[in-house]
DNA sequence: GGATTGATCGTGACACTGTCAAGCGATCGG
DNA sequence: CCGATCGCTTGACAGTGTCACGATCAATCC
């Protein structure tokens, strides 16, 4: 054990520091994770290596493993600034929009702007295999971006339909979305093979949201066989 | 270019045959796509390795090269079978059941239960970063496995509600079981974050299908080209 | 029956990768 | 001014994918 670890870089502040040149290189890690991204957009997560990432950042082969230890390490860094964007876009969308609905759409076409502008981000957000799973800035990161949309599902229970459980709506939501973009490209093939015109994610996001607002809008706990019912509080 | 493409393995026979040593072998693909499924349910898809499949199988280093030419090649054999005893579940899930909700619910059930028996298969099959992108036999099984499920929307919206659009309600639910399947681990974390009880695979599946079928019963094409706000009628 | 052919698989080699120990240089506290 | 520590490089080792080539066996042809 010698190093492995060094001092807690500072990732929340997103400083990109203009300071070119400190002491050895400028920070490092930022350059690392920029670099990180700008490999998984041209040669793909298959294509991702370490010694790449350092080759295009201009340093050694074993730089990226000082400060990250790991390539898991150095992915999660880069899935933990995807979660802060969008967290940043979601608030962004939902800022100004009162009613529920609106919000819950216009969440739906953030995710999808993220997902679509920041395609390589998404490549790693949700691929928990190449994260370190156990990292708590991820989870508390992913945590933050889900609930603006909880907390939106909630809002539009409170409103439209008091029986509406919430958090299982609002995973679906999420869940669909999460889908979506994995699915998107399978789902463009198959438009090929039916001899279909393909349709957009936008067009695929639109569509999901109007269907499962009026699934929220009219739900109700009613009959199967769940004891666990929680009395959904009105 | 010397060999790269045997004459074309008979994969849907899954013949498994019993004629221990015919001539070299026996049939070396079906054992390596065996052996493919056993490294990634112990190592992970991280730990994958042709060597280490071949290892398994008792072969040298390069024998899986010569059958799937590459590391995706394998691998997209394994997401073939995959998509094969998914669409099986499927229908015979379906089979004998005659209300379309009744079989949508047991699709979803037959989709999870897929997931949580073949966990190796199903960390394959969607994750078209590691498959040959374009092969034809992975697009056609894939479809033929969508398919039932789009069916069964058909039959759902013929019965129940005929102004239902089909592919999208049909892409929505495979979007929201593909999401949970990649985002049940997350959501598990999100629970012991916020410190409630974790929901089982099979609860979300519940929800989401209920979810779904209301918003699929009260779904009404309304304007197309949607205006920035909908009142939001009731 | 013996030689030929072609499919099946093994061997060896190369470039590449992750990971670790050790080294070097600049910076800073004393 | 000098050691200590941080930042990063150098060098090395095992493991991997991929290719060319050699070896082995089944089937076929004459």
């Amino acid at each position: 054990m010698s190093r492995r670890e060094p001092p807690a870089q500072s990732s929340t502040s997103t400083s990109t520091s203009t300071s070119t040149s400190a002491y050895h290189h400028g920070d490092l890690p930022n350059a690392l994770r920029a670099s990180a991204v700008d490999v998984i957009r041209s040669h793909g997560l298959h294509g991702f290596s370490l010694r790449e990432v350092a080759r295009r950042a201009g340093v050694s082969h074993a730089a990226p493993g000082y400060h990250f230890g790991d390539a898991r390490g150095l992915l999660t860094a880069v899935a933990v600034e995807g979660f802060e964007t969008l967290r940043d876009a979601l608030a962004l969308a939902v800022e100004g929009i009162d009613d529920p609905i609106d919000r819950l759409v216009a969440i739906g076409r953030g995710y999808v702007r993220v997902a679509t502008e920041h395609p390589a981000h998404c490549e790693v957000m949700f691929r928990d295999d190449v994260l370190e799973a156990d990292d708590e800035q991820l989870a508390t990161e992913g945590l933050g971006a889900y609930e603006i949309l909880e907390t939106t599902v909630a809002q539009l229970a409170a409103r439209y339909n008091p029986r509406l459980e919430v958090q299982p709506a609002a995973r679906l939501c999420w869940s669909a979305m999460q889908g979506l973009v994995a699915l998107h490209a399978k789902f463009s093939t198959i438009d090929a093979l039916q001899g279909r015109p393909t349709m957009s994610l936008d067009e695929h996001v639109e569509r999901f949201t109007r269907l499962m607002v009026d699934g929220l809008l009219h739900e109700e706990p009613t009959q199967p066989a769940r004891p666990p019912r929680r009395p959904t509080r009105r």
